[in-house]
RNA sequence: GCUCAAGUGGCGGAAUUGGUAGACGCGCUGGAUUCAAAAUCCAGUUCUUUCGGGAGUGUGGGUUCGAUUCCCACCUUGAGUACCA
């Protein structure tokens, strides 16, 4: 009986579905444990060989612990909002919603076919209403909350109203919009009720803001700051320009310091984390405001160097900055404005593309020192960024190589403050090395002290204080698209209200084209049905707005960030109506354990998750305010394209060797033509496509070799491996062991279906193992002494790959096992049914079919995991190398059970030993078991 | 520029409380089996050699009886980020 694995498999697969046999319970005795891969997002073009890579990482674990006793949670589901199915939509006017389901159907026999032991009880997509319900949900949750930067948490909002009702705002310490006033409480109670919205906007955690954002005219929609990348969108490349638009704004700056505090408490992996940390942007420093010379307002900076205030020869604001346009003298105002307009049209990329040009123009303003009085001259620059600090700094020019290059280019004094110190080729910003001087009372004084100087004196004067400045901005969640949630939001009077958790969730609305409406409007201005009857409690026709029962409904959607930001908690409790979740089960599940995913959702999904989970915590509906314990970034699969060289104007391709002699052009082909020593049948050439069919060839040693590239997997190159291909032909559990043993889980490694008969042939070994001949049969014969020790040196090795997550190690440590045993001729039951149990969580199937056949009629992963005795290693003899001095090499036999004082007498009394200590007594004697044995000298 | 990670055969990679470097697999070479191929099995495969050996884990130092592993400096590659005041 041959090792037919695509019947075995298909078997397995639907036993599995049919038995639910991986479905978890949301109570038990056993431990719990939730191991999690990041959801995909459906795409039309299928699953090739790199998705799985994280799944089969995390499928290992899950089985392994449930082996372990433990109680898995393990779902899988779907991101199913998007920009692609949305734009598939605007070519071809399909309904996005049709397009995720066939992505989604295709995605589910794919995973089907790798038989992964997931729940599929708790599948969630994003965009299944009964899933969005709770994501517009805890937008209102958001909405009706602010932060308390003295409890340092979320607080209702209502009581907010309390607190200004009875004291105004000035005592209220609140994470808040700059531009907020202080008010008594008569001031508030007097103030009307769109006044009084008004206000608590500038509070809310989600709030309506008219910002600058990220607008890219191609996408027709704003972008999210990581979802920028190199100046041009993440999504299709393009160029991205600088708008100022009414947006909704989550207040994810409130929880910076949490956010950074935070990653003390999780295992996540170290770039991961400096990552965020460099995104949050923390840096110490102090705000200092100057007056400005005829004018009230005053401007304020924030800076890191508040000890090197006396090197102050100018200011410079952004170009944005609302000052400008106040301050700038009618002499400056041509060359001003004409400098703002040439920014403003620059796009990001342009900018980022051209930083050295130095440019900026002077606003005839002036500014005085807090200190010395004396007057310095305000200039605008797009070296100063706006959406930076307060986007305005005082310029150092003695101790900031870019303020140093913008007075040189200017020609503005520069001030030397730093004892002995150089300043005329550069600036010097070693804030470590050097002294103070020119600089009234922080003469003499080293970097530290100078700072708390400083501060202190600012403070006297009330021009500025010690701040903590963070680069982390709030995050813009409005989206001009239709493939996304609609918000909870109507219009009364321009002012949002909230729509009830009972009328939830609010339907996208259908539309006859999935573009922008002909006046700018996101697409949801085109439904028809697209407004809220307030009195009726439902969406009607928007062509019945009369602005006192039925008001306008938000037209944009919510960012892809949306529904990935609590998703993981849903599975928890995925199909209640009446909750989020219910406490049992979160209390129960509390949070993931083993989270598995790409390193590319550091700044975007993983800090927006991680912000989500702790205002989740702070409203008290989770347990915990991080959400998942452990993280593990999976590296990318790439493809290895095959290049063909063809003679430059002809149709004749030569031989990746004799390419040199000719002038050739290179083309990928289909890596699937190429075998395992990079040789292409010229057959196989001609019958893919048909420019090849008249192809001639110039073959080496009867061979056409092509060249390697080893590059990210995609259709263009023609280098897209599938899964079904592979399972088909070399089955699932090839595939599975195969992606395992390609390298190591974190790294990222090239793809070659060439190395895959290895990992094939060591599970035709093992289904060998269990057959005599044809027929099925292992003996109840005692096992020998080898066949211990070489089962528990796998159960050895393979728990703490496992433990370590260096799951290619194991599938080694599987063939060796495997080709011992059949040297042993080892047929016993009892290390033959262990054995199974290890290879499981690897290669489910086979071990399914092998238990079945053992007599088994549970599934093999109800087994418990095999005990390791160390007894059955150290009961056998070796060869051991004996090194002396480091330089002299010999082996004996020592039995590893003797003491070490029968070691060394063995060693002493050792011949060649003797000779070569030629009398000298060895100081000591090295005994590691089962390792080396070392004499010295 | 800044931050981080990594450098081991033809290739993917093993070995780190410091102890025989190159496990395991691919590829390659030879052999068995076969009419032949595939498949399977066996042997070999870091380099070098006058067959005694010698060299060897990016480079140069250091600690140690002993270093791929620890320390210092440098080089290279990759990733992230970028006028962040």
């Amino acid at each position: 009986m041959s090792y037919d694995f695509n019947t075995i498999e298909a078997k397995w697969q639907a036993y599995w579905a049919e038995n639910g046999t991986f479905r978890a319970e949301n109570s038990s005795d056993r431990p719990k444990y939730y191991v999690l891969d990041m959801f995909p997002y459906p795409s039309g073009a299928g699953l090739h060989v790199g998705h799985p890579l994280g799944y089969i990482a995390s499928d290992i674990y899950a089985r392994y612990k449930r082996h372990k006793g433990f109680n898995v949670l393990h779902p899988q589901g779907y991101d199913s909002f998007g920009l692609p199915a949305e734009q598939y939509a605007i070519q071809t006017g399909q309904h996005p919603a049709v397009t995720t389901k066939e992505n989604i159907t295709r995605y589910r026999e794919q995973l089907d076919k790798i038989g992964f032991s997931f729940d599929w009880s708790r599948e969630v997509k994003t965009s299944d209403p009964k899933f969005y319900k709770w994501t517009q949900w805890i937008f209102t949750e958001l909405f009706n909350s602010w932060y308390d930067n003295e409890a340092d948490k979320a607080r209702s909002i209502s009581e907010l109203e309390k607190v200004f009702s009875k004291e105004g705002n000035t005592k209220v310490q609140a994470v808040c919009d700059e531009d907020v006033t202080e008010f008594t409480a008569d001031d508030w109670n007097g103030f009307s009720l769109k006044e009084k919205q008004k206000v608590l906007l500038k509070y809310r955690l989600t709030y309506l803001a008219e910002t600058e954002v990220n607008w890219c005219p191609q996408l027709g929609t704003v972008l999210a700051n990581d979802e920028i990348v190199n100046g041009v969108s993440e999504r299709g490349g393009y160029p991205v320009i600088r708008k100022k638009m009414t947006q909704w704004s989550m207040r994810i700056s409130a929880y910076a310091q949490r956010l950074i505090d935070g990653l003390n408490t999780i295992d996540w992996p170290q770039p991961l984390k400096d990552s965020q940390t460099n995104w949050i942007g923390r840096s110490e420093g102090a705000s200092v405001t100057f007056k400005i010379k005829d004018h009230d307002e005053v401007i304020d900076v924030f800076t890191t160097r508040p000890d090197t205030i006396f090197g102050v020869s100018f200011m410079t604001l952004a170009p944005e900055h609302e000052l400008v346009s106040k301050i700038t003298t009618s002499e400056q105002k041509s060359e001003i404005e004409a400098y703002i307009e040439a920014t403003a049209k620059r796009s990001e990329r342009d900018r980022m593309a051209d930083v050295k040009t130095i440019s900026g123009v002077f606003t005839g303003a002036y500014a005085e020192h807090p200190f010395t009085k004396e007057l310095v001259p305000i200039w605008i620059g797009d070296y100063v960024l706006a959406g930076y600090g307060t986007g305005a700094v005082m310029a150092v020019p003695c101790g900031d190589q870019r303020d140093y290059d913008f007075a040189k280019h200017f020609g503005i004094d520069i001030l030397n403050i730093f004892e002995g110190i150089d300043i005329s080729e550069e600036a010097f910003a070693d804030k470590d090395n050097t002294i103070i001087a020119n600089s009234d009372f922080l003469n003499g004084l080293k970097y530290k002290k100078a700072v708390k100087t400083a501060i202190y004196e600012l403070e006297k004067l009330g021009q500025g204080e010690g701040k903590i400045n963070y680069r982390l901005r709030d995050a813009v969640f409005s989206r001009q698209r239709y493939w996304g949630e609609p918000f909870p939001v109507y219009y009364v009077d321009g002012m949002p209200k909230m729509i009830d958790l009972k009328h939830l969730p609010i339907e996208l609305p259908e539309v006859e084209k999935y573009l922008p409406t002909e006046t700018g409007e996101p697409p949801l201005g085109r439904a028809d049905v697209w407004a809220w009857d307030a009195e009726k409690n439902e969406v009607v026709a928007n062509d019945l707005i009369n602005h006192t029962t039925v008001f306008p409904l938000e037209l944009n959607t919510m960012p892809g960030w949306a529904g990935s930001s609590y998703y993981f908690n849903r599975y928890m409790d995925p199909n209640n109506e009446n909750e989020v979740f219910s406490q049992d089960a979160i209390e129960y599940w509390k949070e993931v354990d083993l989270y598995i995913g790409g390193s590319e959702h550091a700044t975007g999904h993983l800090l927006y998750a991680r912000f989500w989970q702790k205002f989740l915590f702070d409203i008290g509906i989770t347990p915990v305010d991080e959400f998942a314990k452990k993280l593990i970034n999976q590296g990318m699969i790439l493809g290895t394209s095959a290049i063909v060289y063809r003679i430059s104007g002809s149709n004749k391709y030569v031989s990746k060797g004799l390419k040199d002699q000719y002038d050739v052009e290179e083309l990928r082909v289909d890596v699937n033509m190429i075998n395992a020593s990079d040789e292409l049948l010229p057959e196989d050439l001609k019958n893919w496509q048909p420019q090849f069919k008249d192809a001639e060839f110039e073959l080496e040693e009867g061979k056409y070799i092509v060249g390697r590239e080893v590059e990210k997997m995609s259709k263009r190159w023609f280098n897209v491996v599938n899964p079904d291909g592979i399972c088909e032909q070399y089955g699932a559990d090839s595939l599975r062991l195969y992606e395992m043993f390609l390298g190591p889980l974190e790294q990222a490694k090239p793809w070659n279906t060439a190395g895959i008969t290895g990992v094939h042939s060591f599970l035709k070994k093992l289904w060998k193992l269990y057959h005599d001949g044809e027929e099925f049969g292992v003996a109840d014969t005692e096992p020998t002494k080898d066949n211990l020790k070489t089962l528990h040196k796998t159960i050895k090795k393979v728990e703490e790959d496992i433990e370590n997550f260096s799951f290619n190690t194991s599938v080694s440590t599987f063939m060796i096992a495997v080709n011992e045993l059949t040297a042993q001729k080892c047929n016993a039951r009892a290390v033959l049914e262990p054995l199974l149990v290890l290879v499981s969580p690897y290669a489910p199937h086979i071990a399914e079919e092998l238990w079945s056949k053992l007599g088994h009629n549970q599934s093999i992963a109800t087994a418990t995991f095999p005990l390791f005795e160390e007894k059955h290693l150290v009961e056998s003899t070796k060869q051991y190398p004996i090194s002396f001095n480091g330089k002299m090499r010999f082996t004996m036999e020592l039995s590893l059970d003797l003491s070490k004082d029968d070691i060394e007498a063995a060693v002493m009394a050792h011949e060649k030993t003797q000779q070569q200590l030629e009398g000298r007594t060895p100081k000591k004697v090295i005994v590691v078991p089962g390792k080396i044995v070392n004499v010295v000298g």
